[in-house]
DNA sequence: CGCAGTGTTGACCAGCATCAATCCGTGTGG
DNA sequence: CCACACGGATTGATGCTGGTCAACACTGCG
């Protein structure tokens, strides 16, 4: 629980720089810089002012709400929920974060981050200094690029989940969105772990979680999917694109 | 309703270039950027790639979904709506844009504008080509900063509008948000005139149409306000404030 | 005047929340 | 090894918020 707020980079990684390189060149920000058109040269500066975190045991949190905002990070590995709670004392989770995915982005306005963001798992990341990424990103075109498209899309999903949307559909629409952002990193879009808990699912969808159970329970018995404790296995694709269709504008 | 995509540059202003300047310079969004540091000759490239549009008449569109994404653009004058509709015909509203906020920052992120833009009376905006600014915001830290301000800022108010409050803490959020942000532009914070239908607030607040009138009946009738048509009267705003505090996060 | 668009009001109903009880997997201690 | 307790998950009963449907009022306009 009272994990430190953004721990340091693991010495054991600092001393071998090559091995530090090699080990964040398969960080998908790093990829995805590429993609967006630097070059090695331009890479090589944005490994110069990463720092790795982690790894971070479930339950440790990167940031806590209220904590100067000094950096974004992008999830390595594990899962990353970000949070708040709310002065009636009730949890609102913004997002679950997957390998490749950035958090803090909605904290550069403003000091200071404005939720909490803590490991569901073992959990690796890379954080970046958000000043020094900002003077990189003037020099690299493609960086600047990346950090507004990763930034636009976080826009479209929020407002995507904001829309008045049945437990079915939500519910649809976020099995079937892991199992894509787990196929875009290489995992099985078909068998997959849930690295939440129940309640977490309800406070993302803002259901109650008798109604997450409830829902998961009729999609089961309806043929779309099985699950077991939080192992879920997709059987019904194209239903449950049928119904998160309006959610993913797919 | 079938108003063009975009309008060009209105030639009466281009005609005087100084006056195009002086014109432009009034402009909200030129103001953040002095804040953010830009010095005056960095407020000149600025001015030189800035586009002005329209006057455009209510209903008209300022762009559609699915046109080619090229430009954001700062709202000047008027009230601007962005919205979508979903499969089902449903229209869902993403926002309504008053004059210094600026609009297409979602679109970043795809080709395509993800949504229709349409101004609800008469509006003035700005036009930015994207790709030019961005090449200028690489030159500019105050003019990158200030573009990732933006976005950071609307990530973060579309979380909040998703969170799962009662149909009374949406509607004083939203008219208690309209006043701080008329108040900020210099219009009075107690009285000023709703440019959206019901309907529209309804589908922005995820409400139907009817619930908007009744809450907004009752609101009057335990005198948080009075409403007359499209005219609103704040007369209870610490109440408002206290309703709205969870959503608005103050 | 009559019509259309927008807003309001009332009656009814459904979806989901809430409350409460129970189950189940896991860890713990005797 | 078993008994027990605990937290998370499930299931059932009930109620409330807000949606839906329908009728009507108001305003502006041809």
């Amino acid at each position: 629980m009272n994990g430190t707020a953004f721990p340091r980079l693991d010495p054991s990684i600092l001393a071998d720089n090559g091995d530090a390189l090699k080990f964040c060149s398969t960080c998908a920000f790093s990829q995805a810089c590429l993609a967006q058109g630097m070059d090695k040269a331009a890479l090589m500066d944005l490994h110069m002012l990463v720092e790795h975190v982690g790894p971070l045991h479930a339950g440790e949190h990167v940031f806590r709400e209220g904590d100067a905002f000094e950096a974004i990070a992008a999830v390595r590995a594990g899962t990353v929920k970000t949070y708040t709670i709310d002065r009636d004392g009730h949890e609102h989770v913004l997002g679950f974060h997957l390998p490749g995915e950035v958090i803090g982005l909605n904290a550069i306005d403003g000091d200071r981050y404005p939720c909490n963001a803590v490991a569901l798992d073992t959990a690796m990341l890379c954080r970046f200094s958000f000043p020094k990424i900002s003077v990189l990103a003037a020099r690299l075109p493609g960086l600047q690029q990346h950090l507004f498209r990763l930034m636009s899309r976080d826009i479209g999903t929020a407002t995507l989940l904001a829309g008045d949307w049945t437990a079915d559909q939500r519910m649809a629409a976020f099995v079937l969105g892991l199992s894509r952002r787990l196929a875009a990193r290489g995992f099985s879009p078909d068998r997959f772990q849930l690295t939440m808990a129940r309640t977490d699912i309800a406070n993302y969808l803002r259901l109650a979680p008798e109604t997450v159970s409830r829902v998961l329970k009729r999609f089961q018995d309806e043929g779309l999917l099985k699950i077991d404790r939080r192992e879920v296995e997709l059987s019904g694709r194209e239903r449950l694109q049928e119904l998160a269709a309006p959610i993913l504008r797919s």
